[in-house]
DNA sequence: CCCA
DNA sequence: AGTTGGT
DNA sequence: TGGGCAACAACT
């Protein structure tokens, strides 16, 4: 059951829309040149591939010059971009300040400042500071510094590199250690260590094989040493090799970063690792731009339906719901997938072979949409209407608090109508309040009447606390004519006086009988988040609503504001695309640096700043879309 | 369900 | 832990 | 074959 859960609250991508990148092309001309004659480059450490990605594509659309390939030295790079979490410290084992005697190091913080006010920032508050004394660089040929290795000799006597800095491809390779030396070896598979000129077995000289400031020198041009991929996933362990002990050993040997899922999104246009970096490089930005052009979020959602098709989604709808109602989301997923595509379809579909040329349109809804063209309607579908079961089922959803399994049960039991379940089931609290209102909430509200409970509700939070900002969201918000239920946020720009304020609040609107029922609320938690609820506003055949408010400290306004304006599809979307960047996105903010494997987290990683919607967007690489765009 |  | 809910 | 339209809070 769980993983039906899981399963059935995540879902498929979209893949049409050969339109968005037509748009995306147009408007990716650059306004300003800002940074304009500045030679930039942006360090791979630490930053998910996307997200660096978004960096340098900022560099180009405003003028700057991209240093894709970070040489060993240069005095012509003016701007060496670093991800937040590195330090002076941690810098000095990625690059030789002393290379760079023309650069700034700076935070990735101040290229995000300088792209948001379209102007080119001051370095300083951004400059990460190195104490660099000024030398002439050597030659120009890429490395890999190694920058953290594991000296434990393993199993198998080799030495390995950080396994946190992905898989290097198996190959033939040198070492230019610090001390200028040089020395043949060979990295075998799991990113072992092997030196050519290796003599005896186990040899304990193995090491020290490789030391932390030692460079990975490209090996001959015909070999492949790092694919690209594996690059973009270069992370930096900054342990100390002496730290490691027997017990964290253990605990990073058996991790590996997964590059599998960027991979997959990257390949097509990635150019070569800096180890290559003659074989050129590619487009950034159709990189980019390919990555969220699979999202929904990178897209508005069409307003506009021209209705072509509509007897035609109508019918796949109800076989949706009936899955739905099922448990059989993924299904459902499907079915609204292409749903969606054909109700965007700009004609009517006349043809079996129209249909599957649509994007999530597959062989068997290609059937159905012709059955449906030819007959009008579906034996499907008249089977499921007609279908006891389904039918009850979808009755039973309809009670607030009940869901598949239990309408599932209450089926099962022989129950029927919503009088048997008043009289015969076992009901929880929510399912009695669900089952007394069941017309009401399954009633729409005018966004007229939401206007009128939001200004209730407003004028009663004011009187707990001046200044507090309360605003609805939800389909509200995204400009609906009618909403299913009233979402309401509150925070105060001061970030402390949210504590606490639901006992307060909720006490207020109780007071004149606004609030007839509580669903969800945790008024002795003060750590409570949200508040579900019925209300009514005073006056006589006035329908009892849905309430839903949220508290936020100030500082997650943003991310709050976003996950509670939706669409719920646009969330999901928007939330796959940030994990597929390395980040991860919630109410309570945007983080980067996330380390997963597969679905599990490894690494929380670490907030960023997110003062606006707007930013939001930003760090993701998307243009803004206004929450009327995100109806999907 | 669709798709790779 | 499983179910339901919110977007 | 398995991911896709996520990542949470609260109740039972
Ligand atoms: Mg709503």
């Amino acid at each position: 059951m769980k993983r039906n859960i899981n399963r059935s609250t995540t879902s498929r991508k979209k893949r049409k829309y050969e339109e968005t990148a037509l748009r995306e092309k147009r408007d990716s001309l650059p306004v300003i040149n800002f940074l304009e004659g500045l030679k930039i480059h942006v360090h791979v450490a630490n930053f998910g591939a996307g997200r660096l990605k978004i960096f340098e594509k900022q560099i180009e659309k405003y003028g700057g010059e991209l240093i894709r390939d970070l040489p060993i030295s240069s005095g012509e790079i003016t701007h060496i971009v670093f991800e937040e979490s590195i330090d002076a410290e941690k810098l000095k084992k990625l690059v030789i300040p002393a290379h760079f005697p023309n650069a700034h190091f700076v935070r990735c913080t101040w290229l995000s400042l300088s792209v948001k006010n379209k102007t080119r920032e001051h370095v300083v508050g951004h400059e990460i500071e190195t104490g660099a004394e000024k030398l002439k660089g050597i030659d120009s040929k890429s490395t890999l510094v190694i920058a953290g290795c594991s000296k434990n000799v393993n199993s198998s006597n080799h030495t390995s590199l950080d396994v946190n800095a992905g898989n290097v491809q198996p190959c033939h390779c040198s070492i230019e250690c610090s001390s200028g030396s040089t020395r043949s070896l060979q990295i075998l598979p799991e990113n072992n260590l092997e030196a050519c000129d290796k003599s005896a077995h186990g040899e304990q000289v193995s090491h020290n094989l490789v030391n932390e400031g030692d460079r990975l020198l490209a090996p001959p041009s015909e070999e492949k040493c790092v694919t690209n991929s594996k690059l973009r996933n270069f992370k930096v362990k900054w342990e100390s090799n002496e730290s490691l002990t027997e017990s964290n050993k253990t605990k990073y040997g058996g991790e590996r970063l997964e590059p599998e899922n960027h991979e997959n999104l990257l390949k097509k246009s990635t150019p070569q690792g800096p180890l290559n970096k003659d074989k050129g490089s590619t487009n950034v930005k159709a990189f980019s731009k390919q990555l969220q052009s699979k999202f929904v979020c990178s897209q508005p959602s069409t307003s506009h339906s021209k209705g072509f098709n509509s007897h035609i989604t109508k019918e796949l709808e109800k076989l949706a719901a009936a899955y739905k109602s099922k448990n059989d989301t993924w299904r459902a997923v499907g079915y609204q997938k292409a749903i969606s595509a054909i109700r965007n379809y700009s004609k009517e579909i006349t043809s079996r072979e129209e249909a599957l040329g649509i994007r999530g349109v597959g062989a068997r809804l290609a059937d159905k949409v012709s059955e449906i063209i030819e007959s009008g309607k579906l034996r499907k579908v008249a089977e499921v209407c007609e279908d006891d079961e389904a039918k009850t089922l979808q009755l039973f959803m309809g009670v607030w608090g009940a869901g598949p399994t239990t309408a599932k049960n209450w089926y099962i039991q022989g129950f029927r109508t919503l009088d048997d379940l008043q009289t015969k089931a076992t009901l929880t609290r929510h399912q009695q309040i669900g089952l007394k209102h069941y017309s009401d909430i399954n009633s729409r509200i005018p966004r007229e009447e939401v206007a009128e409970i939001e200004n209730y509700v407003r004028e009663a939070a004011l009187t707990i606390k001046e200044g507090l900002i309360v605003m609805v969201c939800g389909s509200y918000r995204r400009g609906k004519p009618t909403c299913g239920d009233v979402d309401v946020l509150i925070t105060h720009p001061d970030g402390q006086s949210h504590t606490n304020l639901f006992k307060s609040v909720l006490k207020k609107l109780h007071e004149n009988g606004f609030l007839t029922d509580d669903l969800v609320t945790q008024e002795d938690n003060g750590n409570q988040q949200k508040y579900l609820g019925v209300c009514k506003l005073p006056g006589a055949h006035k329908k009892h609503r849905r309430l839903d408010v949220i508290v936020v400290p100030y500082a997650e306004y943003a991310p709050a504001t976003m996950y509670f304006t939706g669409s719920a599809h646009f969330n999901r979307s928007m939330r796959l695309l940030a994990t597929k960047m390395g980040m991860s996105l919630s109410e309570h903010g945007l983080r980067a640096g996330v380390v997963r494997q597969g679905r599990e987290k490894l690494t929380e990683g670490y907030l960023l700043d997110t003062p606006s919607e707007e930013s939001i967007f930003a760090h993701l690489g998307l243009e803004y879309r206004s929450p009327q765009e995100r109806d999907h």
